[in-house]
DNA sequence: GACTATGTATAACC
DNA sequence: GGTTATACATAGTC
């Protein structure tokens, strides 16, 4: 007879090559289970990318991959773009964001580009670099923002030194986990929802990190 | 009393719009956390991407959703990523060498969003946010690189000041115009691709400004 | 958004 | 790869 069953299992990697290897295979089947299930029920289109230990990949997509991930190319272009243009508005947003059709990968690129360029320049004059073309009242905007920034570090700091002073371990694995990877995703919050046509506003996949200057 | 619980469900699309709509958020969220502990268990890196009958998306993955995408794309390149033609895909095809397959457009895409995914991160924590999973010494490194900009920040201001005290405005107007066209750098550096194989921590060091935590 | 009865997934074992 | 006991997910309900 077997006692055993699932027992209180805690979170975290399985040392065991073997039984990791066996968990692996059950849970990524049931894992494409549930997406199925989900997109049957629900009529949603999903995709689940899995790659092992041994770098072996897995896929499911209730649709063709190709389909879901240029739509969701096509969603992340368009929404990323907030603030390339600091004389812009950044909660007006034109319709024509969102008309990005998969045949404007030229344009789609470009503006990363654009992008790029803007995050890349508001980073360096974070760190002190290219200021050339502020002007007073800009620098202290600057210097404002980023002593807000050394204040929320401040805090964080003492955040983290007491969290390590008590913490209930169960509570770092994931975060560990994901430390690990060096990801900027905590468990929580690594799910976002992004409307696709209509957007008011929330989007937890590219923050607002433009200085407006 | 609720006698109610999962009674046998048949697979199908349910048709009542309410229902639909719960039973999608409450199996999305099953199916992440499915995807989560997968994640954590296994030391699988996995990607889920959802779109809900109402074209709104959703997303989980376990470390960064570009690296994930591109991983997937240059496997998919690699090992067949042709399932609609069965047959062979020579690689030494002089006549798509001028043409971007679309296979490397997304990558290209991949990359620069991945790119910009790091870029956000680094500015989002200049400015205090995304702090969560940084150690403390990562934390106390950022803020010294903070303060350095600071430091830059304050002599740049005294620069301007001076500029300002000895400059007649009329001239000045002109080569602020001047400095803020000149001071936009360009993507430079060249994209160099994603290892896959070797998770040998942060890769984004086509970034010349990454803080490199 | 919380509850609860019930179905489902699965860890340990064969 | 199959079985079973148990934890987990969740449909219907409030």
């Amino acid at each position: 007879m077997a006692l055993a069953g699932p027992r209180r299992t805690e979170i975290k990697m399985i040392e065991r090559l073997s039984s990791r290897q066996v968990t692996f295979s059950k849970r990524r089947k049931g894992l494409f289970n549930k997406a199925a299930d989900l997109s049957l029920r629900c009529g949603a289109e999903i995709a689940v990318i899995v790659f092992s230990n041994t770098n072996k990949m897995y896929e499911f997509s209730s649709t063709t991959m190709e389909h879901i991930l240029s739509r969701y190319i096509n969603h992340g272009a368009a929404a990323g773009f907030s603030m390339e243009s600091p004389e812009k508005k950044p909660q007006d947003e034109p319709a024509d964001k969102y008309e990005l059709s998969s045949c404007d990968t030229l344009s789609a690129i470009l503006l990363l580009q654009e992008h790029i360029a803007a995050l890349n320049l508001d980073c360096s004059r974070m760190m002190g670099m290219q200021l050339d073309g502020l002007s007073l009242k800009e620098l202290n905007q600057l210097e404002e923002q980023i002593r807000e920034g050394i204040e929320s570090i401040e805090k964080r700091k003492i955040e983290v030194q007491d969290y390590y002073k008590y913490k209930p371990s169960y509570l770092l694995e994931y975060s560990n986990h994901l430390d690990r990877n060096n990801s900027q995703f905590f468990y929580g919050t690594s799910s976002s929802a992004v409307s696709d046509c209509t957007e008011s506003g929330q989007s937890n996949d590219f923050v607002d990190t433009s200085l407006h200057l």
